[in-house]
DNA sequence: TTTAGCAGTCTAAGTATATGATTGCTAATT
DNA sequence: AATTAGCAATCATATACTTAGACTGCTAAA
C-alpha cells in the first residue's frame, strides 16, 4: 500500500509539461487566495486566455490522475493535493520580497533595543503572526552544543546558594538550591572551583549521558556534586518547554479550514499540548527553512492536518532558536517564507557572552574600574 | 439610563420569597447544567411537584420583574441573568466538595517534588482546567511588597556580570550586564557590599518610585548603581507579564455559548493578549475568591462577555500568586469554588528562602560542612 | 392564591423546488 | 494529434413552504 502511494504520488513526476506547470501553480496560487475549488474558467480568465476551457479541464483531469489534484464533487472545480503543495514550495511558488507596509510591522517591533532572550522570541512570533496572519511559534533550541565554561556558586542567605552554569553561550541556567547553615562564602568559593574544574570546557551533551564524568569527588564536596549533576541532568527535559512562545493563536479560526469547530477545536488543543509541539517543530534537516505539509507532520493519531514552515536562526553556525508557522495546508507559503527568511537575516539573536538568563538590563558598566 | 438599570436591578432584591429563591436556584442549576431555557414544567418535575406549572409561571413573570430572568423568545423558557448568577454565588449555589475523582486529578499533578514556581503555576492551572473543564490562568504576583535583602554581582567571565537581587521572598531577578574587561572579583564583592547596603531593608515598591534613594554614590560605583536602578525600574513592567500560565484555550469551544465562530474567536483573541488579561484577573478586594460576572470584568468595549474567579494565594498573609478560570456567566461556580479553594488551602506555594529563580532543583546540601 | 385550559407565539426540523456552477464526453475543427 | 464547441449530467446551495411541538400568558374557575 506504501509502495502504491509511492508509485502513484511520482509516477508522472518528470513529465509536468510546462503547460501543467503553469496550470497547477494557477490553481494552487487561486485555492490559496479564495479556498475556493479553482475551475476551469477561471484559469483560462485569469491565466490562459489564449486556451478554450476544454482544453484546461483535460489537463486538469491529467493532473487529477498524476495525484495532483482533486474534486470535492463532480461538479466543482479542482483543489490541490499536498503533493501538489510540495512541488508548489519546491518549483512553482512565487519568490516575494516584503512589501513596504509588511516591513512596517517589522520595524514597530524590533526598533527598541531588545535585549531579552524572552522579549526576543516574543516580538518575533508577534511579527510573524501579524504579518501571515497565522499562528506563529518561536523557541529556543536547547544549548546542548554548549561548553561549560564556569560555573559559580553564590551564598545569597543563610541557607540558600545560587548556583550558575556559565557557558560559551551565556549564563546557561541558574538555580537556587539549599544548603545547611554555616556554609561559607570561602567554602562556596573553593567548591566553584572544583566543579569548575571538572565539568569546565565539557559541552552539555556529554555531561547528560548517563555514566559521564565520574570521578572521585573529596568528601566534602560530594553532595554538592550531585546536585550539579542533576541540575545538568534536568536541563534537557525543561528547557525546550519551558521557552516556547505561541502567538496569535485565534488566528486559526480566521482559516475557513478551521470553520468546522471539531477541527478547531482538534488544532487549538494540539497546540495547547506544548509538549508535543516541539518535536514537531524540531527542523530535522539542517535546512535554514523547513516546510512539513500534511502528513509529513504527523506524529500521532488523530492530529489534526496541519502545514509547518519554520526557520532556524544561528550564530556562529550553532542553531540557538527557531521560529514558524503552523496552518492550513492552504497557506500563503510565498509570504510565509519571505517573512521568515528576511527575519532569520535581519534579526540577530543576542551573540554568545550576552545572552541574558532572566536580564533585563544590558547595559554597558565599561566605565567601572 | 443608568440609574434606571440600577434600580431595576435591585428594585425588590430584599423581597425575594422562600419560593421565589428556590424557582431561580432551579433555574440557574438547570441552565448551568444544560444551557437550555427552563420551562416551568421542568422546574416542577425536578423540584417542586406539589406546585402547578402556572403558579412558577407567575412567580416566573415576577422574577424576570425584578431583573433575575429573560426570556430569549416568547415561546420559551427562563434564562438567568448576570444579575441571577451574582445573587446564586452569593446566597444560592450549594457548597460541593471534590469528589474522589477530581481529588485523584490534584493528585496526579502534585504527588511529585515541585521544586519550581513555574512548575507550581502549570500545574495549578492544568488541575483547575482539567476539573472545572474550563480555560484557566495561572500567574505570579510581582513582589513589589518584597524586601530587598542582599545584592550580589558576580563575575561570571571576562566582561560580564551576574546581578542577583534576593528579597526575603527568595530571589527577585538575576541578570546578566556586560561590564568593562579588568574587573576584578575583588571589586564586585565591595560593590556588592556597597548596594546591598544602599537597598538592603528597602520595598521594591519603594525603590521604583520616580526619585528615590538618590544618595551620593562613590564614582568609581556610579554606572553600576544606575545599572541596579534600572533593573528594579524594568522590574515592574515585565515579571507580571511574563509568567502567566493559561492552560486550556482550546476549552472555550466547548462551551455552547461560544459555538459561535465570531464569539470564539473574539475570546481566543482576548486570551492570546496577555498584557489585557493581567489588569482583568487582578483580584481587587482582598477576598480570597473573587467572582466577576459579566460586566464587572469589562475593561474594554468590545471584550467579550464572561465571568472570572480567581483565588489568590498566601504566604505568610502576602499575596504571591493568582489562579482562577475564564469562561462564559453560565459556568458551575459551585465546582470552581470549591477547587480553587481546595487548591488555595492545600497547595503551597514555595516558602520563602526556597524559591527558585531558574531552578532546577531545590536539593538539601545539608551534609556538605 | 392556586390552577386548569386554551389560544397565541416562535423555533427547529423537514421537504420540496429552483438555481447555477462546473464537469466529462462526443463530435467537429484546426 | 491537439484543440475546441456544445451539451447532458451532477451536485451544492439557496429559498420558500410546511409542520410539529415547546412554552408562555391570560382568563375564568376552584
Amino acid at each position: 500500500m506504501i509502495a502504491n502511494l509511492r508509485t502513484s504520488d511520482s509516477r508522472y513526476r518528470m513529465g509536468l509539461t510546462n503547460r501543467k506547470e503553469k496550470i497547477l501553480q494557477a490553481i494552487v496560487d487561486g485555492y490559496i487566495e479564495n479556498c475556493q475549488p479553482v475551475s476551469s474558467a477561471e484559469i483560462r480568465d485569469r491565466h490562459l486566455p489564449a486556451l478554450s476551457t476544454a482544453t484546461i479541464r483535460n489537463e486538469m483531469a491529467a493532473l487529477e490522475e498524476m495525484g495532483y489534484l482533486m474534486q470535492p464533487h463532480t461538479s466543482a472545480g479542482r483543489v490541490p493535493t499536498a503533493e501538489a503543495y510540495r512541488l508548489y514550495v519546491e518549483k512553482l511558488m512565487p519568490r516575494k520580497k516584503l512589501s513596504r507596509s509588511e516591513l512596517k510591522i517589522v520595524k514597530r517591533y524590533f526598533n527598541k533595543k531588545i535585549t531579552e532572550i524572552d522579549d526576543m522570541l516574543k516580538s518575533t512570533a508577534k511579527v510573524i503572526s501579524e504579518i501571515t496572519n497565522l499562528t506563529s511559534v518561536a523557541y529556543v533550541q536547547s544549548a546542548d552544543d554548549a561548553t561549560v565554561t564556569n560555573i559559580r556558586i553564590v551564598r545569597i542567605s543563610d541557607s540558600t546558594a545560587l548556583i550558575i552554569i556559565v557557558t560559551d553561550l551565556g549564563v546557561l541556567k541558574d538555580s537556587t538550591v539549599n544548603i545547611g547553615s554555616g556554609v561559607t562564602d570561602e567554602y562556596c568559593e573553593h567548591a566553584s572551583k572544583f566543579v569548575t574544574e571538572v565539568f569546565g570546557g565539557h559541552k552539555i551533551s556529554e555531561i547528560n549521558k548517563p555514566k559521564a564524568l565520574v570521578k572521585e569527588v573529596r568528601k566534602e564536596y560530594e553532595q554538592l556534586f550531585k546536585t550539579v549533576v542533576r541540575i545538568f541532568k534536568n536541563y534537557g527535559n525543561e528547557e525546550s518547554l519551558s521557552d516556547i512562545v505561541l502567538e496569535g493563536s485565534a488566528k486559526i479560526l480566521e482559516q475557513p479550514e478551521y470553520a468546522n469547530l471539531q477541527k478547531a477545536k482538534a488544532m487549538l488543543e494540539f497546540l495547547d499540548a506544548k509538549d508535543e509541539l516541539v518535536p514537531v517543530l524540531q527542523n530535522s534537516d539542517n535546512m535554514n527553512i523547513s516546510i512539513k505539509i500534511g502528513k509529513d507532520n504527523e506524529i500521532r493519531d488523530g492530529m489534526p492536518e496541519c502545514a509547518i514552515v519554520t526557520a532556524s536562526y544561528n550564530i556562529n553556525g550553532v542553531t540557538v532558536g527557531n521560529a514558524g508557522v503552523i496552518g492550513p495546508i492552504r497557506m500563503d507559503y510565498s509570504k510565509v517564507v519571505s517573512v521568515l527568511d528576511y527575519l532569520s537575516k535581519t534579526v540577530q539573536m543576542l551573540p554568545a557572552g550576552e545572552t541574558a538568563s532572566n536580564s533585563d538590563d544590558q547595559e554597558n558598566v565599561d566605565n567601572v574600574k
